[in-house]
DNA sequence: CATTTAACTTGCGAATTGCAAGTAAGTATT
DNA sequence: AATACTTACTTGCAATTCGCAAGTTAAATG
C-alpha cells in the first residue's frame, strides 16, 4: 500500500500560521537575529555566531529564508567565494517581532546583553530605525 | 564507544535564545494563539483549533509550557475529566510578540481573519489590554 | 603550483514527529 | 447499576528531520 506522504496537514489561514511555517523553528529566528544585531552576512560568520548549528542546516534554512523573501543573495564582488546575504524588506520587517520577543525574555528570563535590551525598552523605535538604516545601506 | 548525546550546543544566554528555546518550534506559539485569541482552554479545543497537531505532540508541548511558566494547569470544577489551561502573566506577557508576528505576517502574506489584523494595526495598545482583561478575570 | 578558505553536500546514526490505536478516569444514558 | 461516551492523555512504530563528521568544489592566497 502507498502510504501517504508524512508531516503537517496543511492548515488554514488563521493569523499567524504563516509566521509560523516559516520561523518556527529552532534556528531561523537567530539567523535573522545574528544579521540584525551583529550583522553577520556570511554563511561562516553565522556559523561562528552560534557556534552549534550545523552546516547542512544552515544551508537549508538559509535557502529556505531566501525561498520565503526574508532574506537575498548576492555574490561579494570582491571576494568570489563569498555570498552575501542580506535582509529584504520583509525581513527589515521582522525587527519589532523580534524586538518583543527579546524584551519578553529580558522581563522572565535571564538574558546576556543587557546594554541592548535597555536600549530596546527605552527607544524601540530609535532601535527599529537603526536596524532600518543599517540594511537600507547594505 | 559511548557516543555523546545528541542535540544543539548550549549556546550562551545572547538575546533571543531563550525564547527561541521555548517557542521556537511548530506548535507553541500556535498553542498561545489559540488560548489568546480563541479562548481555547482545554485539550480538546487545542486539537480542534489548528487539527493537524498529533495528540502526543499536543500533550508534550502543553507540557513543556508548563515547565517553562508560561501556562497554568487547574482541574474544571464542573467537570472532574477536564483539565483548564491558563496562561501565567508571563504567557500573556508574550501577547505583543504574537501581536507584531500577526501583523508582520498580514502586511507580507495573505492572511485570514483580516477584522482582527485590522484591529491590531489600529490600537495595539487597546488589543492588548483586552487580552490581559480576559486572561486576569479566568 | 600548493595550500587555504568559503560555501556547501553527503552519509549515517540518533532524536523527533506523525499517525493510529489504545487506556484510564469521570460523566451521561438507560 | 450497567453501558456508552467524553476527555485527556499514552504507546508503538514508521517516517522525517537533525547533528555530526567527512567530503567536495571553486576561488583566493602565498
Amino acid at each position: 500500500m502507498v502510504r501517504k506522504k508524512a508531516g503537517p496537514k496543511p492548515r488554514s489561514g488563521c493569523p499567524l500560521n504563516a509566521s509560523v511555517e516559516m520561523l518556527g523553528d529552532r534556528w531561523s529566528l537567530l539567523i535573522i537575529r545574528d544579521m540584525m544585531l551583529q550583522g553577520a552576512r556570511t554563511y561562516k560568520t553565522f556559523l561562528e555566531c552560534y557556534e552549534g548549528i550545523a552546516t547542512n542546516i544552515l544551508a537549508d534554512r538559509l535557502r529556505k529564508l531566501v525561498a520565503y523573501g526574508i532574506i537575498t543573495t548576492e555574490p561579494d564582488p570582491s571576494d568570489g567565494r563569498k555570498v552575501i546575504y542580506l535582509l529584504t524588506k520583509k525581513g527589515i520587517d521582522l525587527a519589532p517581532v523580534l524586538t518583543e520577543m527579546v524584551l519578553w525574555a529580558a522581563a522572565h528570563e535571564d538574558t546576556g546583553n543587557q546594554a541592548l535590551v535597555r536600549q530596546m525598552r527605552a527607544d524601540k523605535e530609535n532601535f527599529l530605525a537603526g536596524v532600518r538604516q543599517r540594511w537600507a545601506a547594505g
